[in-house]
DNA sequence: ACCTGAACACCGTTCAAGT
DNA sequence: ACCTGAACACCGTTCAAGT
């Protein structure tokens, strides 16, 4: 418990952040409240309100400190595999912290620390030679993508194919016969497989290498906007 | 206000969705409880527990009948141009509801109308001729972008640059040269634009046609998974 | 002046009392 | 048997009372 050597330190917003994220890393981000927070630091939750505003600051600071763990630009690598480099390593970290993409997605205004993310993250493709217009719809086209995020919206398929009864995978076959075939059409290597059925990290990767590709090949081709759609045509 | 004639009809499933997806249009999600939903029915908050499981099944029921609203798979399109249509047609959906997004990015488990605009996706990809591995891969790399989501972290830039005085100005080229680089690149057509800078039709548009043209390629090189590397290697 | 406990205005949901 | 009001176990945050 250390109860009483937990107590004695006095609180500072540090403490509070690492005990909060330590708190989500352990039992999720509905875990998160103010009350049970200020329990797990032997604190009145009025205690907390003097090193953070409120909870949205609280939660935005976790953040903060989820972000800061991504590794910093890399010396020496072209444009293309800096980029790659850094959202792999984004994505290792939020792999850590599952919880922090559910906040960044719910949180309204961006705070220093991710403005600072994305602005070293849009240096390097302005480094690299990319027009500052074509950068500004790759931004947005990688979107959370360059925080290690996954755009799937459910974790997991429904149920791997394996834990159905056989009536449930006729059911199934009948209901959703484009999902059966998709899902059984690729039997991955199964010791980088968690239970989803899915490689995650290989489906990540396909996803980010098919933007950046898609980037390059605009590149190259000395894209403006006001190619885009001859750009779009030409590709056939 | 009506209040008697609300009251007279008998509440049932339809109903209660249809006040809930009217109330959060109107007043957002936050607007959204048992008890405030209840109100606006005349109705006593236990009284929807009749016809909704609970909180959760209200939420799914909503994103249900949303999800509805996209346009059905048209007939005599290409792989291509029918995936490209429905998506833009969803985008144009959660613009009139864009309090949508948050409930599908929080809920667990996929509803069944979901499974099944999924499943109608694929079976498009698969109509065209692309293989099934291939397509698997593609429906990650697309994730939620295929129910019309931009994949941006926060709605808005920060704020139009318009708004910010000289002294914020030179803040922030001083501290983030690559946001303010890209920000200030390209004069939208300022008629499609909102406030944000952005022409986010344009943004989300680019976003689908890179991914869409890089599948095409990929299609087209005859692409099977072991072929992964090499292919994103010949690319170079 | 500082700290903090009680209180306020909410939640979703249970459950038993009333019809 | 059905409906529903009160109650329970939570929230984030305000505020005034106590030191």
């Amino acid at each position: 418990m250390a109860k009483d050597g937990e107590r004695r330190d006095p609180l500072n917003r540090a403490r509070v952040l690492r005990a909060a994220v330590a708190l989500a890393d352990e039992s999720g981000l509905e875990a998160i409240s103010m009350r049970k927070l200020a329990q797990a630091l032997g604190v009145v939750p009025m205690a907390l309100y003097k090193h953070v505003a409120n909870k949205d600051e609280l939660l935005d600071g976790m953040v903060d400190a989820v972000v800061s763990e991504v590794e910093p630009p890399q010396e020496g690598l072209d444009w293309k595999a800096a980029v790659r480099r850094r959202t792999l390593s984004a994505r290792a970290v939020m792999l850590r912290h599952p919880w922090a993409r559910r906040i960044m997605e719910a949180q309204a205004a961006p705070t220093h620390v991710i403005l600072a993310y994305t602005d070293s993250m849009i240096r390097t493709f302005l480094a690299g030679g990319l027009s500052a217009d074509l950068v500004h719809h790759v931004m947005h086209a990688l979107g959370s993508r360059i925080f290690g995020f996954t755009q799937e919206l459910h974790e997991t398929a429904p149920t791997a194919p394996s834990d159905l009864s056989p009536e449930q995978v006729q059911y199934m076959m009948a209901t959703f016969p484009g999902i059966v075939a998709v899902a059984t059409a690729r039997p991955h290597d199964p010791t980088s497989v968690v239970g989803s059925g899915c490689d995650d990290q290989f489906e990540f990767e396909f996803g980010i290498d098919l933007m950046l590709d898609g980037v390059e090949r605009l590149h190259r081709n000395d894209w403006r906007s006001a190619d885009h759609d001859r750009e779009a045509a030409s590709v056939l």
